[in-house]
DNA sequence: CGCAGCGTACCGCCCAGTCGGTTTGTAGCG
DNA sequence: CGCTACAAACCGACTGGGCGGTACGCTGCG
């Protein structure tokens, strides 16, 4: 309980730091500072910088992990359900814009051991969002005349943009814009009917 | 003539290195190992390591606007003219992949006077792009129930998002992944009609 | 000579990580 | 409760190495 919160308070200052300065250019003083805590300290609780940046990471690919899971298992139409699955993918998205921006961007300062599991879970993910569509294309719902590599890379593209534009503070809700952008990928993959 | 083999062998060592390394995590011995030169020549050539960085970003925008350009001096109906500039943009940004790369991934770490440029320039090829839209929309073709922001940024995100997915190895070519971007683009911010 | 074009040895700085030491928490015992 | 014993938590000065950048010397050409 207690002893989490230097463990926490480090971290949160690590993504504050990592999202606005990068992770090479952050210096371990500088986010013991942020986190008015010492370098004795936080080297207690983790191990190395890198431990810092994974744990970004780790917590991120289980969140949208278990989110999925959870969407999936409520069941439904298969395209009631993808759409579930977008609209929640954008508002998780974000509500961790900052993580988001690190993982996008410091994917390649991991260790290559955990930039391996990284890459070996979200690809987990991928596969499972992949299954979603390729199921609406069995069912006739989704277009079949572009690569599903590409429909499903032009949806994670929005996902992955969001961290460079959406501002929380700018005129559109979370709501609103995981609406729209969802809207935007389904009337573009869904086949046009009469 | 000669004199600039020394400054593109160093530059094109340079984006490689940037490109799979990261900015921060090449140094300037590696990368002038790379060119085969020395430190010397470079910085005969170069006044820091962040020119190598900004000389990346001034040759894609450079490119980028001029091609904008052509494509809107040709003329056409507004939404040929979207479609032509989709295509070239996703054509070009495939050939310059690992500048995409670096584009999206270093951009702090480029010094403040330098951003700032690289962020005003970029903006003018956003409003420009953006204009097109609205022309779109004026003329009934382009949906106004999404705010245009959230188009644009749509469109963006797929170029974005290539260098993370793309693979010139792959199945697919520029042209088929330039076309169908733009397809499902395309299809999904024109209004429907019968 | 003079100067552009380089090569090389070197410098000062900063950083991740360490390590001996100190404080704080707690369990056991009478 | 008091006292001991020990472990976990924490401190911060220090180090070794790598980094960007520089100083200066050596060419060869005009």
């Amino acid at each position: 309980m207690k002893t989490t919160n230097v463990a926490d308070s480090v971290l949160q200052a690590a993504l504050d730091l990592f999202a606005t300065q990068g992770y090479a250019t952050t210096s371990v003083q500088q986010i013991v500072e942020a986190a008015g805590v010492t370098k004795g300290a936080m080297y207690h609780y983790f191990q190395s910088k890198d431990d810092l940046l994974f744990a970004i990471y780790d917590r991120m690919l289980s969140l949208q992990k278990r989110r999925l899971e959870e969407i999936v298992a409520d069941g439904g139409r298969t395209t009631d359900v993808l759409r579930a699955v977008c609209v929640d993918v954008v508002e998780t998205s974000i509500d961790l814009l900052p993580e988001g921006t690190v993982f996008f961007r410091s994917m390649h300062m991991l260790t290559e051991p955990r930039r391996k599991e990284v890459t070996r879970r979200r690809r987990e993910y991928h596969d499972q969002f992949a299954a979603l569509v390729a199921q609406g294309q069995a069912e006739g719902a989704v277009r079949t005349d572009v690569p599903r590599s590409v429909l499903i890379a032009h949806f994670f593209s929005d996902v992955h943009y969001l961290s460079y534009w959406y501002s929380p503070s700018g005129p559109e809700s979370k709501t609103e814009v995981a609406n729209q952008l969802t809207d935007l990928f389904l009337s573009s993959i869904t086949v046009e009917d009469g």
